[in-house]
DNA sequence: CATGAAACCCTCATACT
DNA sequence: AGTATGAGGGTTTCATG
């Protein structure tokens, strides 16, 4: 099933803000609120949208600072992998990990205090298991980072 | 100010889920609804809680592809950076991207829906500014996606 | 799809323990 | 912080055009 105009826009406004209501929301789109707010319900129903989540201030909450995490994996040992992503899923301060084609493998980008906190959680990852290489870099600015994802191909 | 346990269960809440009735929450932390409701307005108020958003599934909205460029900066020239983040800002496929210390001077993150059309973002980039190198690398697998920041050092 | 109008729940606010 | 209460607003549904 595709999406239609009036769709791909109800996504667009609910992905910067979900606290406008559905009348105004049909305002916007040009819709009146009960054919607005089927869509969102059917929207919602065949999953596009996949979550309503609070994004929280990351400086507010003590973990202003980012690092990524550039990991090779060592040579072929059985049951690495999924040790590597219990890993992931275990430690709250990564927030992105993602396995990549060339030569790097995997991606970690994480969150926290500052670099002692830092080389907490890194000296807890390494003793957890081992790796080829590990290189970090540290985020000095944050340019963009958006929830909301283009439309324009649905 | 400080957050104690009350205010990080309920952003740990409101992180994962931002639909449970207040109420409910409060009965989660152990709180009743009253100054469970009082504690959500000050982590609003306060900037705590920057927005409330719908998350959208990549793959439906058919952006299921991630990419990670590595940018190299030419040496100085004036006006490059904003030119940079203004291109950054316009591009819709770009959702991340940061300025790093060490070899790689930017990480950029995009979304979309081929290579044929990573192509077609990565063409109308560098016909808009020059670079040093740019260096692309496929996303294969997303091992952790999530938007939850740790607050256990809030 | 638009309009209008219910019924219901939740939010928000207030007062008091 | 808890309990109680009430007004208001949003959501959800339905009937009609």
């Amino acid at each position: 099933m595709t999406l239609d105009a009036f769709d791909r826009k109800i996504l667009d406004l609910l992905q910067e803000d979900a606290t406008v209501p559905i009348a105004e929301i049909g305002e916007r789109v040009g819709l009146s609120h009960t054919p607005c707010w089927r869509r969102i319900r059917r929207l919602e129903k065949e999953g596009y949208i996949r979550a309503r989540v609070a994004l929280v201030d990351r400086k507010k909450v003590n973990v202003g600072m980012t690092v990524f995490i550039q990991v090779k994996t060592p040579i072929h040992r059985v049951g690495w992998i999924d040790e590597f992503k219990q890993a992931v899923h275990d430690i709250p301060e990564i927030v992105e990990s993602y396995r990549l084609a060339g030569e790097i493998d995997y991606l970690v980008r994480l969150v926290v205090p500052d670099i002692e906190r830092f080389d907490q959680v890194y000296k807890a990852l390494i003793s957890r298991l081992e790796f080829l290489d590990l290189t970090s870099s540290i985020v000095m600015e944050e340019l963009k980072f958006t929830t909301s994802v283009p439309t324009r191909y649905a």
